[in-house]
DNA sequence: AATGTATACATAATTTTCTTATGTATATAA
DNA sequence: TTATATACATAAGAAAATTATGTATACATT
């Protein structure tokens, strides 16, 4: 596991990524997912994650559709067309950010600027 | 210019990587610094940097040295030794939440698992 | 002389976004 | 009946940023 602060910041984009490969999903669909693509290093918690879809949906970017399963309700969400783009967007900008972190992370040990 | 929030949980770690590397470094010249290295797309705000580099002052991480320049006092930032050794160890755990993130954003389009 | 920009530090108010804890409820296995 | 898994939700609190502000020197431009 994870020192929890990394995953600050990331948290809507990864949510929005894993809508967008498996069409819709539900809140601890998305916590097991997670878990099995990380093979356990990333843990959602529920006080993130409910939240974090909640804030989504209002913004328009989610849609929700409740479907009964058994005896329980389960709330699926779903991308909007703005969910869609703004996806995308999130995305990329995380790939672009990431590769940036590589580059301060492997920067020469020492400055060999002087070296010819 | 990234996302502000992309840069959550990642600064403490920005600053000790970088502090390992260049042996002392001041707040302005560490700001100077992330920008030149990330081209600019990084820009770290006086108000996140300074409360960061007094936490781990406090946290013992980091020592610092005063140093009157033209006019000014510059105050230095340099690893301690527990800063040296937990610089090591965040970045590591950086780098491999940095892998993770990009399994992640990079699973297959749709679940291809029911294809032979 | 005044204004703007760069250098250099700092902190306060506020907001965002988590963690942790708690609550409700069904289903199943030990 | 106890524990674990499934499934949702929210409240209290902490952490970490943003934004705004303040102080001060130095230099270049108007």
């Amino acid at each position: 596991m994870y020192s929890k602060e990394l995953l600050k910041g990331t948290l809507k984009t990864i949510i929005l990524k894993l809508l967008s490969e498996n069409g819709r999903m539900y809140g601890y669909q998305i916590t097991q997912k997670v878990k099995e693509i990380t093979e356990g290093k990333i843990n959602l918690t529920e006080g993130a994650l409910y939240p974090a879809l909640h804030k989504l949906e209002a913004d328009g970017l989610l849609m929700t559709e409740k479907e009964v399963v058994g005896n329980r309700v389960r709330k699926y969400y779903k991308l909007t067309q703005t969910g869609n783009s703004k996806a995308t967007e999130m995305v990329d900008e995380l790939k672009q950010f990431i590769e940036t972190l590589k580059a301060i992370m492997n920067v020469a040990p020492q400055n060999l600027s002087w070296s010819v």
